[in-house]
RNA sequence: AGAGCAGGCCAGACAGUCGCUCCGUCUUCGGGCGGAGAGGAAAGUCCGGGCUCCACGGAUCAGGGCGCCAGGUAACGCCUGGGGGGUGCGAGCCUACGGAAAGUGCCACAGAAAAGAUACCGCCGAAGCGCCGCAAGGCGCUGGCAAGGGUGAAAUGGUGCGGUAAGAGCGCACCGCGCUGUCGGCAACGGCAGUGGCAGGGUAAACCCCGCCCGGAGCAAGACCGAAUAGGGGAGCACGUCGCCUCAAAACGACACGUGUGAUCCGCACGGCUCCCGGGUUGGUCGCUAGAGUGCAACGGCGACGUUGCAUCGAGAUGCAUGACUGUCCGCGACAGAACCCGGCUUAUCGGCCCGCUCUACGU
């Protein structure tokens, strides 16, 4: 997933914000808004405060993209979303963060 | 061996698969190959510098910082060495450590008294006076004293002897303190000798005094390219006076006013300024990592550090790169993520290693 796979601009976030759908999970909640690109792509609303520090705000992002580029294999619709992180989520384990992410792939790919 | 002190260092290791960022290289432009990729604190942003832009002519006044001495350094509030004081059996550790005989303020409670002070409980009855007595003497008053008790964090130096009516640096010895001389030391300071009878409570992380230092803002600094807008609306202040010229004005000059230069005054520059509302742009490139760099050696220095030589290049992202999974091993892994760059300080931190030293016990 290079620089095209993301989204890097406000304008982007505002339209998966005003045009997407909301899904939940225990720890995040996803944006989901399908594209006419080649690729999906995921943005990222992490803030430091619902991680807890900066170190975990880094591994955090780093499980997002990791399990996003697992998920949306080839076959799937090309969307746009937008993951945002949910402060309960600072006292999570790895393997739970993982599980929540994974559970919330899963739920976007079948539109 | 046990207990402890000081300094330095490490921050799980190895292998495989799939991915991320940058650089180099090849390319059929899909990508392939090779290399590199967070910390000792990257943190808090508390100091000091570099760098960038703004200001930069002088004087005065604010304001801030520092504070034993010497050295190191680009610089520091840092570091090294030394001195004084405190503390520990010791190795060591701690120390905002200039001035309280410039001025002002404050010192709760207790206490007689908290600063040119005082006499609560006490001690004395020598001297003077009065009374009693033949006398020795006794009693009282005028008074003398600050040793002892008691209060306090702190009460005009401490201990001892002499002295005295009782006492007192009143005298003497030692200690403390001040002054003088001398010796050692670059100095802070220390040793020794003499001398003074004792200066004078504490507090300057209270004002203050003395000495030294200090422009402002920060990489969202700043530079360039491109796009967009061609300067919208409202409110307030100012738009003045004089001279020259003229029919009158403009221009010019002086003053005034406003803005900028931390403040003030002079000087200088600019000529509209300030506030509110609304709209547009908030893309790319550079800055951006080779530097007070790192490693080793030699030399100088007690040391911090410096000089020289050789070798070496070790992150530069921009919604922000190191992860996930699997296997093996061990003492089962803490605090924690670069954002312009360095030097410090402070705070967080599982555990381990190395070197030196101290104390205690035992053996040779």
């Amino acid at each position: 997933m290079g620089r095209t796979g993301r989204l890097t601009r406000p304008q982007e976030f505002k339209r998966v914000f005003d045009n997407g759908r909301k899904i939940h999970g225990r720890f995040f909640a996803v944006f989901v808004c399908p594209n006419e690109r080649e690729e999906s792509r995921l943005g990222l609303a992490i803030s430091r405060r619902s991680a807890g520090n900066a170190i975990r705000r880094n591994l955090i992002k780093r499980q997002a993209r990791q399990s996003f580029r697992m998920a949306t294999g080839s076959g799937s619709q090309r969307v746009d979303v937008v993951l945002i992180a949910k402060a309960i989520g600072q006292t999570a384990s790895r393997a739970a963060l993982y599980q929540d992410l994974t559970f919330l792939w899963n739920r976007v790919n079948p539109c």
